[in-house]
DNA sequence: TACCAGGTAAAAA
DNA sequence: TTTTTACATGGT
């Protein structure tokens, strides 16, 4: 007989993700890259609406199967929450063409061999991505990440110690000034509030960016107002995950890639793209890796 | 105090 | 077509 572990209001299901796959480590690696290094517990959790309702997922590694598990408060049957992790996750990647091809150099096979089972983690919503995009043109991150907060617990739906992300038809009505008095400046709050109307209107619809190849999304993103190259990039590494994209001007990529790659130097944007040309079509997730290793300094 | 930080659009040259 | 310029905040 199969051994249920759900309890009452905290109906637990498992996912299905194709292996190898390290959560934990995963996690780690998202949580290097954040600003704010608070959320002192190991699990990951999602605010989203789901059907309308403000809910809270939870996803844990569940050891007596040595998968992965996910609950929601308040509990919900709908499909969504799945599919939710699943694109934060990442299940569908497999990463074992990808260690085939990085085991040809004895550095690459070490790297692969000590991030075993890392995947990249995407945000909920390509919304949110691409205000976090416009928020950290130019400006630090800390300084961006500030204002974010601002916007969201201003804006966004209250649910538990968090938030979720407002919806687009909110910032879209929000007020000028309210916009503004978050800390951004008149640009960016112009940025933000015509994406905001296109997708309330239904005129942008940005999910349908998971559907287009890597050199169509980006194309799309930059026909936006505010969506320069740099954005576009930034949208389909950190909010795609696309497994072949590459920022080559980003500074922490050119000194990681020269790092692995020539003695410690850092390449210039034109060089990270020529050593990188051999692992097609994962140049990404190799960047990903590099990055990951030196942020988790492991 | 002044300068800069994972840019961008619009104006100017 | 390429080169400047304004822009908001917070850390140094």
């Amino acid at each position: 007989m199969l051994r249920k572990h759900n309890k009452p209001g905290n109906k637990k299901t498992e996912l299905n993700i194709v292996k190898p796959y390290d959560f934990a480590l995963s996690l780690r690696a998202v949580k290097s890259f954040q600003p704010s290094t608070t959320e002192p517990n190991d699990g990951l959790q999602l605010a989203a609406v789901v059907e309308g309702i403000p809910t809270i997922i939870e996803v844990s590694q569940n050891p007596e199967i040595n998968g992965i598990a996910v609950s929601s408060r308040p509990k919900t049957k709908s499909s969504q929450v799945s599919r939710i992790v699943e694109w934060v996750l990442f299940t569908e990647l497999d990463l074992k063409p990808f260690y085939r091809l990085a085991s040809s150099g004895a550095k690459l096979k070490l790297l692969t061999g000590k991030l075993h089972g890392l995947k990249p983690m995407r945000p909920v919503s390509l919304f949110e991505m691409a205000v976090i995009a416009i928020t950290e043109q130019q400006i630090s991150l800390a300084v961006a990440y500030r204002i974010r907060s601002r916007l969201v617990e201003r804006f966004g739906v209250p649910i538990e110690k968090q938030w979720v992300f407002p919806e687009p038809e909110i910032l879209a009505s929000a007020p000028i000034e309210d916009l503004r008095s978050c800390g951004l400046s008149q640009q960016k709050e112009q940025y933000i509030h015509d994406l905001a109307n296109k997708i309330a209107n239904g005129t942008l619809d940005l999910d349908m960016l998971k559907t287009l190849d890597d050199d169509k999304a980006r194309e799309t993103i930059m026909n936006l107002r505010g969506f320069g190259r740099w954005s576009a990039d930034y949208i389909l590494v950190r909010g795609l995950a696309r497994p072949d994209c590459v920022p080559v001007d980003d500074l922490g990529i050119r000194s990681v890639v020269g790092e692995y790659m020539r003695h410690g130097q850092r390449l210039s944007p034109t060089e990270v793209t020529e050593k990188l040309k051999a692992f097609r079509p994962y140049r990404g997730l190799l960047a990903f890796y590099m990055l990951a290793n030196h942020r988790l300094n492991l």
